[in-house]
RNA sequence: GUGCCUGUAGCAUAGCUGGCCUAAUGCGUCGGGUUGUGGUUCCGAAGAUCGCGAGUUCGAAUCUCGUCAGGCACCCCA
């Protein structure tokens, strides 16, 4: 039986074509967050399966992971979420962290579903998480960083739309103004979670199945449909949580204004799935029609790390996939052309292996990346290598330049050839590595 | 988990109303065009049990069924 070549089911092999695309969103995501002040962390791939049955939503937990036995006879999860981990750390430390903390991860997480465009098995998640601070200022903040990340990529405004809502404003216009249970407020958030997906009249029917025929004479049920279509909130008589929630968008959306985002929207339709947040939550959503999906998104989620059994902590953060990411950049045109790490390509002339070695560990010494062809091949095919491999620098090495302690040094692009010392060489290379 | 679509060299395709198929073309890979320098061009080579299994037939890449794999949509979500 012949082995397949095939990487598992939803995930990827990452040849270095494919790896230098992640290394770049991954360098941006880094420099972006770094530049925040946020600081890398880390955990295990494995947790314990309680720690996502509390809070992440049932059917990602039910269903969706990958979940078994350990030979202890423990129950545990390939992580398909960083949220609940990171906060299982900071609980852990508790009393010891020095607050506001800053911190974020790029971490592989795994579901089991059925892969298709913009969802795979195994994705990587920059996760950015603000820690221990209560105010407005901590959302601003997040979003910044999101931006940030999207603007250091190359997006302009016009490609993608931030959209704003509360879950602390939705529970309580469903709790006191359609005067709903828990059950039926539950099952019209995920109603309307999936508003644009659903055919208008087949939304209506079913936001109808969810009211009673009491609140239904009352009106409720059209009172809210009015009110996701015209997102004109300001005639609602709302209670004091639920009108302070809603200043807070609004207040919110002023300041990321000032701050230069202006594709930013307030939009009641944004539900996010998992149970754990607890107030503003955002979903960044590519303009693209044919990626009519949600990108990535966050929110406040106050209550996690309190489960671990300490003092809550408030706590705002966002996740960012990969995979949607790099849809993004490839409908958009925002991939770069692909960059080489080799800056010189040590083409041999002859017999010269042995003797080109002090050269090219000297060049190496000197912080230049050295590849050297050393398959014997005559200089044509050796450059169309360097060529092909899109190396700037080619470097000859044959008895001439062995007998002169100088070598040729050849700029691919601008045909410029000329014998230098190895410490010019590396020089002219590093200047050229600058631009 | 449900529905629809698709499987031919490493990749992209042609062939698919059954026989001129001993499966073609392009890209890629490797070699060569007299031995120290360019992507073009020219010549040549390697590379495919036509996803797998069964059936129909004198004959299957081509038709039928099954199976596996992949893609897309739903669900859910990044």
């Amino acid at each position: 039986m012949t082995l397949s070549t095939q990487p598992y089911k939803g995930a990827r092999d990452f040849y270095p074509e494919d790896k230098r695309i992640q290394k770049y969103m991954f360098g941006v995501m880094r420099n972006v967050a770094e530049r925040f002040g946020y600081e890398e962390y880390d955990a295990p791939i494995l947790e314990p399966l309680e720690i996502f049955t509390a809070k992440t939503s049932d059917e990602i937990v039910g269903e969706q992971t990958y979940s078994f036995e350990d030979r202890g006879g423990r129950k545990v999860v390939i992580r398909p979420e960083m949220t609940p981990s990171v906060s299982r750390m900071v609980a852990g430390r508790r009393q010891e962290l020095t607050y506001p903390l800053r911190w974020y991860s790029i971490p592989n997480l795994w579901r089991y579903e059925r892969p298709q465009r913009g969802r795979l098995r195994e994705h990587w998640q920059l996760n950015v998480d603000l820690f221990g601070i209560d105010g407005i200022e901590a959302e601003h903040e997040i979003l910044l960083v999101a931006d940030g990340i999207m603007q250091a990529l190359g997006a302009t405004k016009d490609m993608y739309t931030i959209k704003l809502n509360s879950r602390k404003l939705m529970n309580g216009l469903m709790r006191d103004y359609l005067q709903l249970d828990e059950a039926q407020a539950h099952k019209l958030s995920r109603l309307i979670d999936r508003m644009h997906k659903t055919d208008h009249a087949e939304f209506v029917d079913q936001v109808g199945a969810i009211f009673t025929p009491n609140q239904h004479e009352k009106g409720l049920d059209k009172a809210l449909l009015s009110l996701l279509k015209t997102s004109n909130w300001d005639e609602v008589s709302l209670d004091a949580s639920s009108s302070e929630a809603l200043k807070k968008i609004k207040q919110l959306i002023n300041m990321l204004e000032t701050s230069g985002i202006t594709n930013v929207v307030f939009d009641p339709t944004i539900m996010r799935g998992f149970d754990y947040y607890t107030d503003v939550v955002f979903e960044v959503f590519d303009n693209n029609p044919k990626n009519n999906r949600s990108m990535f998104g966050g929110g406040r989620y106050d209550g996690l790390v309190g489960l671990f059994g300490v003092k809550p902590v408030p706590t705002i953060g966002f996740g960012m996939g990969d995979v949607t990411l790099q849809n993004f950049l490839e409908d958009h045109g925002l991939i770069p052309e692909p960059n080489t790490e080799t800056d010189i390509y040590a083409v041999l002339i002859g017999d010269v292996y042995d003797r080109a070695q002090n050269a090219i560990s000297s060049l190496r010494g000197l912080g230049i990346n050295v590849t050297v062809d050393s398959t014997g091949r005559k200089p044509e095919k050796q450059i169309r290598v360097a060529l092909k491999k899109q190396v700037n620098y080619v470097l000859f090495i044959g008895e001439s330049e062995l007998n002169d302690g100088r070598f040729t040094l050849k700029n691919l692009y601008s045909g410029e050839e000329a014998r230098y010392d190895i410490q010019k060489i590396a020089s002219i290379v590093k200047d050229y590595k600058k631009t």
